[in-house]
DNA sequence: CTGAAAGCGCTTACAG
DNA sequence: CTGAAAGCGCTTACAG
């Protein structure tokens, strides 16, 4: 222990892994459009909370950021880098099943948020409960008198997407509203795509009284549409957000929207990722 | 290659990094403390854009957060996890020297934003024109005619806080205005302990007609606690803040804020650490 | 050009 | 209890 100290040696980890089958590392994939970045609040907030959670247990994290082996299965890469245990946050992309397949009988995977609407029977996820949350959320436009509510929703494949979709249409249904397609966009949990959306359903005249929107950054892009349009927001047209994030306290006048507990979120993924660590 | 796709096989890193010392990783050591954590738009920014550089090229990113070995160097740190070059972004944190030693002539080393100002002459970094913005800043509130300027600086370590300062100092001499120490505080580029010594100042009838803080958050920190002793911003106090991040604009009346290019300066770090390869 | 051997720095049985 | 050997999955010289 002397000689340790006095040569600053610490055990090469590669080496180590070779024999243990272990590196103390959590891999993480995490989306790769501009919308899904860590700038996006939520998904940093998840990020710090994972690193801080597996951290106290040993573990360092690893972000899969290569873009060179971009046709390798996920099973492969964690493979490739020893990982002891993969979490998903794959929000906002598009998700490839044969990247995935395999990957959930080969090491402990959790998603966060992001879980594949056709597989998510099968594998371990951490999410809100989006159904139940977009229901109140919508419910709570309703009781404000609004009546022709636009769902921005997020894409067409997470379950998150759906749930929140499923939610909204539940709270017309019990208030015996009826349910238009025409007022459910997917904005793919982009400000600036919701911009857009927002900027040519008004143009387009159609008629709407509030927004329901699937993520905060949403939004603020449907409030700047709507202010670009020299409409006023409540007062014109509601607006209603979901994620919590810091930006919609700072917002003035502060956003209505649905709170995520994201570092809870992130906490418990790490938790089951690492069952017997933690 | 047939059998490679039909076993989807990929070769194991840690086995080879054994033979070649390369593992196609760039380490990131990132601030521990609160205000520090990727919650911080301005980091998370950095972490996003190193991410998708050396992604490009064909790294990973592996974020050190085992908090197990916290008595280790720097040094055996990346020995043990055979990074292939480390990025340091320690703004807010207790830099301690000992943990540094001999860290850069082991392996490619770049600070971001936070060297410690005993070291700078001998290792990379990347940082703003701190100094000259500083002093810009100041200028631009001087000349709105403010004359008892509060300067909230970071902290007493990192050069980027210290050449805040000065740019602060030598925009006031070149105006003939004194320098008064007591208006230099340390808020440690913390939004909480921005709001305390606001708090305090004010309380303690600390004659002050404009802020410069070092950061947004600590400038979001300042408002909240001005508002909170009902002084109009800036009618009664002038906020002017440094980093330009997201909520800065969405803020209303969006806030007067020095621009800092964090996805350039995370690229440019990138390619200081690995300069073959981009 | 092909194929077997040596060796990277560890851990884990195993022999002494 | 101590110490040498085998082996993890690769790469790189080296022999054939």
């Amino acid at each position: 222990m002397k000689a340790v100290k006095e040569l600053d040696y610490s055990p090469n980890i590669m080496a180590r892994g070779l024999i243990t089958k272990t590196s103390n590392t959590i891999g993480v994939f995490f989306g790769d459009q501009k919308n899904a970045g860590f700038e996006h609040p939520f998904l940093s907030q998840l990020i710090t909370s994972i690193k801080d959670t597996i951290g106290v247990v040993g573990y360092d994290l690893l972000i899969f950021s290569n873009q060179k082996r971009d046709t390798s299965s996920f099973k492969s890469i964690c493979y490739e880098r020893g990982v002891d245990g993969v979490i998903l946050i794959l929000t906002g992309q598009r998700r490839n099943d044969e990247k995935i397949f395999n990957l959930h009988n080969s090491l402990p995977v959790v998603y966060i948020d992001s879980v594949p609407n056709s597989n998510y029977k099968k594998v371990n996820f951490v999410e809100s409960d989006n159904e139940q949350a977009a229901f109140d959320a919508t419910e709570h436009l309703i009781r404000l008198g609004n009546r022709k509510i636009l769902k921005l929703a997020g894409d067409r494949i997470a379950k998150a997407s759906f749930d929140r979709i499923a939610g909204y249409k539940r709270a017309l249904l019990k208030n015996n509203m009826p349910i238009d397609e025409k007022l459910i966009q997917y904005g793919e949990f982009s400000k600036e795509k919701s911009y857009e959306i927002v900027q040519s359903c008004i143009r387009n005249n159609l008629d709407i009284d509030a927004i329901f929107t699937s993520s905060d950054m949403m939004a603020f892009g449907a409030i700047e549409a709507l202010k670009d349009l020299h409409l006023r927001v409540p007062d014109d047209i509601a607006v209603v957000g979901f994620d919590d994030i810091e930006q919609a306290k700072l917002y003035k006048p502060a956003l209505t929207t649905v709170h995520q507990q994201s570092y809870k979120m992130g906490e418990l993924a790490s938790k089951i990722v690492r069952p017997s660590a933690m």
